[in-house]
DNA sequence: GTGGTCTAGACCACC
DNA sequence: GTGGTCTAGACCACA
């Protein structure tokens, strides 16, 4: 089930629309899987239809989904390309992180060293 | 010289708040270092004055600036504070970009790979 | 056998409405030929029945098909009919073209140009 | 003035979106000029707001406009760009253009001298 | 039933 | 003032 957390800062729709890219993109929602109908999901979050239509729409123009009117919205990644949408999002995702720390001042092994740490603590609380 | 990129996502009073922020961090605005006048700064960067107030307004509640009525903004940071502020910057950004990326399903040395490679690349672009 | 594409732009109906007139403007389907029932052609293209129903009464209404209670659709165009039709249908997408290529102000020349260009490259691709 | 046709079969946004493409791509509406605020346009051609904000942001997405939140849209396209993105609206057309024709089965002689009279009848019915 | 367009109007962040 | 998000609900075309 997608989730919704109304009270974050980041949007509903942006929320929804890195949901579902990451189904697809991790071949959980595979290509020519039949999404929710507009009106469905909007029910089952609660959350207005034009919002939904929204996230679909672009999705589509990111070409993540394919709309067919009158019967419905398909995810339309090819299995090829998942992996490389996955690394292509890591990579920007790791950009932007180095462009910030970097302005900070801190050097590379520093950045290193707190990612690492930051790392075993999580796997050592996941365990727990 | 403070620089603004009008044409970026992010909004303007978060860029300028980033770059004072780094600059009072990393004590190139030692404490009671007295910051341009709003007025004087808004004319500088061609922006209006209103967002410099926020950004100064927004500064003294987070505890890096201090104003004296009638005679501007001073900066408040005790050197003592300078590196913990650092890092707890750095931690901040860290943890928000482990969250988003293990979101994509990447394993720990995925993640460390990956960004051992890009900052090696950097300082060899950054060398030439 | 007609072909539909599912994820094209163009409608289904509009598809299929395209490629009979083709086929009956071109002599392929003669005046009287009968044409595949409803329910046959909509489980050949695996498409609803509702949409053939709806080409074969949009194409009565335009004067290729007429229709005779319990026994079917026929084709209605007369021989004599066929070369004007085809020149209609001629005339009415190159007005249509026209009008839209003049709005972004190029010359006939350009157009001309660009048209017979496009045609030669065309040719010679079918050689290949 | 931008004009919009209610009767139409086009959708406003989309007979919007097309003229302000093509003052952009001519010229009219050079690199940094300052589009009319939603809310002035909606209410220059008593059109909701919302439907211009959809025309603006998809202009956005195609890389014609830039959206400086609150200040307003500002045209981006380039100098350089401008002779390409017309003459690429020009392909896409003609090739439109070409594969529906040849799906009627008119030889590229045909096409063409269809195509010139109809120009010539066109600039003579301009002079008159 | 499906998506697509459009309206009306609220509330927010930014400048 | 500006754009950005979201809601509510109408009406249409398509399958």
């Amino acid at each position: 089930m997608l989730k919704i957390d109304a009270g974050s800062a980041v949007p509903v729709y942006e929320q929804l629309k890195r949901q579902i890219k990451l189904r697809i993109v991790s071949g959980r929602y595979p290509s020519d899987h039949r999404m929710l109908s507009i009106r469905q999901l909007a029910s089952e979050l609660t959350i207005n239809p034009n919002t939904i239509a929204k996230v679909y729409r672009q999705l589509e123009g990111e070409g993540f989904l394919m709309s067919k009117t009158g019967s419905g919205f398909f995810v339309k990644l090819e299995k090829e390309q998942m992996g490389t949408t996955r690394r292509k999002l890591l990579a920007e995702l790791t950009d932007e992180f180095i462009s910030r720390v970097v302005e900070l001042g801190f050097t590379p092994d520093e950045l290193i060293n707190t990612l690492s740490e930051k790392l075993e603590r999580k796997s050592a609380d996941d365990q727990t």
